[in-house]
DNA sequence: GGTTTGACCCTAA
DNA sequence: ATTAGGGCCAAAC
């Protein structure tokens, strides 16, 4: 069981409809301080990969894709589509975390 | 091996 | 309330 293994189990947990923080997913593996690392790995993750990685947003909730593979259009295209709100200002999309939070997995 | 880097987070001014 | 800075851990170089 390697970390990216680890963070893959983590995200794949998290439910259709809901959203997990960088740090919520590190806390899920045993490092809450390791929110860069959870990024670093699914920054790597293959395009066809059936990890629910748009589901994991930073703490305020925003997207915080920029330059990469994947557009952060997408990654909110995605969210919505599971029927989660979506906003858009500031040039970023944003999640309204207290609404779609996942908080189940805290247990 | 030591150094750099990063899809982050928290505290302080 | 907004902006700036430092700290963190683990993977790449």
């Amino acid at each position: 069981m390697n970390g990216y293994q680890k963070v893959y189990e983590a995200v794949k947990r998290i439910p259709k409809g809901n959203a997990a923080t960088y740090g919520q997913v590190a806390a899920l593996i045993g490092s809450p301080r390791a929110a860069r690392q959870v990024g670093f790995v699914l920054s790597k993750l293959p395009a066809d990969s059936k990890i629910p990685w748009h589901r994991v947003v930073n703490s305020r909730g925003m997207i915080s894709i920029e330059n990469l593979s994947v557009p952060k259009q997408e990654q909110a295209r995605r969210l919505q589509k599971e029927g989660i709100e979506v906003e858009f200002r500031n040039g970023n999309y944003w999640v309204d975390l207290d609404k779609y939070q996942w908080r189940a997995g805290i247990v």
